[in-house]
DNA sequence: CTTACATCCTGATTGC
DNA sequence: TGCAATCAGGATGTAA
């Protein structure tokens, strides 16, 4: 599932191996994505430099030469390998490798969703800020502009579970189910609370807490707790240092409690009922 | 505006 | 052991 950490951790890897390289050619298997993959792909990326790669939220800007810029989104079972050249490079399997570019440099880098919950997307560059992807997005957590002023004011007034608060993308981008659950047993706070009863205090402890965890994480490399793999088919190393997410019935690693499951918004939510109030 | 919930999809897990 | 049913979840669309 792959969130901000996962998705910073695989632009730091490319940015080492695939910036600077040109698409030759690419493959193109299911098109129906998240987002169908249009027509003119192929022509618009073909012959193309990667110059830039950045990141806002959970998607990855991947910035071509010329016109256009790829967006990426992971949903939650895709992954961009990137294959060097050899005997272990591995075959394109049509069942999930959507998109396949191949790279001067006789790599490839793979992009493979069994879900489709995720995207290609081309863009203009000049009209990236405005897709109806981007354009909703909230500040990115790791930035100033999201402080405890901001969330105390987003909350103000809000019956809506405070982790339903932090998973919407409008309102914070880029956290999601595992690292939302972390934030708020780190900050001490139940995710069932309403967000608009939430005190000024906790508040503060919940503001303080999002970078600490999203920092780690990407310093883990991420989370892998079922599939995710990075670019180099690598799984994250911050599952070991979960505290609650997927830890129900498992004893708290602070008090011993154990630790309880409940359903907030349609989503697992795990939490400390001693810990957390 | 805000909240709640169904929908997309398929591999993994659970239940009988 | 085998098969069917259920679960998981990011973003979005719709309903209330």
């Amino acid at each position: 599932m792959p969130e901000l950490p996962e998705v910073e951790s695989l632009r730091r890897i490319l940015v080492r191996t695939a910036v600077g390289r040109t698409i030759l050619s690419v493959r193109i298997g299911e098109k129906r994505l998240r987002r169908r993959v249009t027509q003119d792909f192929s022509g618009a990326v073909a012959g193309r430099r990667i110059v830039k790669l950045s990141r806002r939220a959970k998607y990855l800007i991947v910035e071509l030469d010329g016109a256009h810029v790829m967006l990426v989104h992971l949903g939650m079972s895709g992954s961009l390998t990137h294959r060097q050249a050899g005997f272990d490079a591995g075959e394109f399997d049509p069942r999930h490798d959507h998109l396949e570019f191949s790279l001067d440099d006789a790599s490839r880098l793979v992009y493979n969703d069994p879900r489709r919950f995720g995207m290609v997307r081309l863009v203009e560059r000049g009209a990236l800020s405005a897709t109806a992807e981007l354009k909703g997005l909230g500040p990115e957590p790791l930035s100033r502009e999201f402080n405890a002023d901001y969330l105390a004011q987003k909350a103000r007034g809000r019956t809506a579970a405070i982790k339903n608060l932090l998973m919407d993308q409008r309102i914070v981008a880029g956290i999601g189910n595992i690292y939302a659950s972390e934030i708020l047993f780190r900050a001490g706070v139940r995710p069932t609370r309403r967000a608009g009863r939430v005190t000024r205090g906790e508040i503060e402890k919940i503001a303080a807490a999002v970078p600490v965890i999203l920092r780690a994480a990407i310093g883990s490399a991420g989370t892998t707790f079922r599939s995710y793999r990075d670019s180099r088919g690598q799984p994250g190393r911050f599952a070991t240092r979960l505290r609650v997410y997927g830890r129900e019935g498992k004893p708290c690693y602070t008090c011993s409690t154990p630790i309880r499951n409940v359903v907030v918004g349609q989503r697992a939510s795990f939490f400390c009922p001693k810990c957390q109030r």
